[in-house]
RNA sequence: CGAGUAGAUCGCCUUAUCGCAACGGCUUAUUUGUCGUUGAGGAAAGUCCGAACACCAUAGUGCAAUCAUAGUGGUUAACAGCCAUCCAUCGAGAGAUGAGGAAAAGUGCAACAGAAAGAAUGUACAGGUCAUGCUGUAGUGAAAUCAGGUAAACUCUAUGUGGUGCAAUGUCAUGUAAACUAGUGAUUGAGCGUGCACGCGCGAUGCUAGAGGGUAGGCAGCUAAAGUUUGCUGGUAACAGUAAACGCAGAUAAAUGAUAGGGAUGCCAACUAGAUUAGUCUUGUUGGUAUACAGAAUUCGGCUUAUAGAUUUACUUUCCCA
RNA sequence: GGCCUCGUAGUUCAACUGGAUAGAAUAUCAGAUUUCGGCUCUGAGGGUUGGAGGUUCGAAUCCUCUCGAGGUCA
């Protein structure tokens, strides 16, 4: 598995994203919370169906939103693979930001460890 | 030198590694792999004006309900923008600001104070008259008789204005309920076509309301445009004309990023060298610190607001020196 | 992305068509009443009318810019 995250790993399916909000399970390593559902894709080739969000009301500016979106999928690509390799079934995530300050790279990756570890091991 | 005024330009650079999006080529055979090119702004922001474009009848007539603009002239596709200029106010000045038409068409408004507030009158003193608020001053007030003030009060004048907005609109796919309840209506016409009336068109498996059911995916619209840069010509200028070169983002839970290093510039501190009577200024080294505001969403022209800092042009002015 | 609506004491609302100390309820504080507390009665404080400019003699009210909150559209 790659470093790469490209365009069909993301979660952009709307009536998806509804579903995994009404039915999916969660977990947390403040400032971030990942929902995920167990769900099957039509393009079998691909395992996870990933997304990520920032609050327009945490986050007013459009700059500042884009800059942890950003930092959350770079640390999401750098560290998928580290967990992921045994995970069998297919799943669809969606990593929230829940904090309402400012923050850098190196504390969103340690936090996105965190997170994948307590995912990964919740599910196998 | 200091203080200040009005503009213009820029607004971090670079290397390596790992990535993202679009397009094109090759490969495969419809999914990959690989190579190449390109990939945020001066405001992309606010959505305050003006257009393009699309649909509503090929958008017609009247009302002007509603609304915008407002010295004069020019400029433009258009504008409430821009340029020039007159006037008024502010500033010592360079300059700044101005919704700056009409109060001699009409209506309204003016608290408190004051005799009196647009209608009639009147206090004190002085002057004057045959006589009288007839005249001046005082007093109240923002305003006291002046063709008064107020039009960002109604209004009048001139000019302009149909509405809705790319979630427009077209098309393909998927799916459901032409069902249910209440009201209303049948050619003597309910209602619809986004202000009202007329007109025109549509119109019965209708229309209005209630409570519900289903889809919220793809493609086109979509980026070559009143284009950008430079030069020349005309014009005080905005701007216009012309020649050459360039080919410049298209995402959609929404690309343009992350990490590490090097450099640049500003500020602060220390040291060093130099200039000067001095305040202070300049050169170099080292360390620390800072590098703003902010992220395209149909596209243009403006306006407004946010913005660390740097560069630069023209000008004003105090003191001193020549 | 487009289009609308609304901002007044801590809270819920008033303030007529521009006129002067912006008012009422509730909450807060103090006093009275009570053995103490509640209820009740009396009084007080609390607002640069979201912010900044302009028009006017005078602005919560009219105009412009700006900040914030909410609604709606396929």
């Amino acid at each position: 598995m790659s470093f790469s995250y490209p365009k069909k790993e993301k979660l952009k399916s709307q009536k998806l994203i509804e579903q995994l909000f009404s039915e999916g399970k969660s977990v947390s390593a403040y400032p971030l919370r990942m929902v995920y559902l167990k769900t099957e894709f039509e393009d079998t080739t691909v395992t996870f169906q990933t997304g990520v969000s920032v609050s327009k009301r945490n986050f007013k500016k459009a700059v500042d939103r884009n800059r942890i979106k950003r930092l959350l999928r770079e640390s999401y690509r750098l560290n998928k693979s580290a967990y992921f390799n045994n995970i069998l079934s297919s799943y669809a995530l969606m990593i929230l930001y829940i904090g309402k300050d400012g923050t850098d790279f190196d504390s969103v990756d340690k936090k996105m460890k965190e997170l994948l570890h307590t995912f990964s091991k919740k599910v196998s």
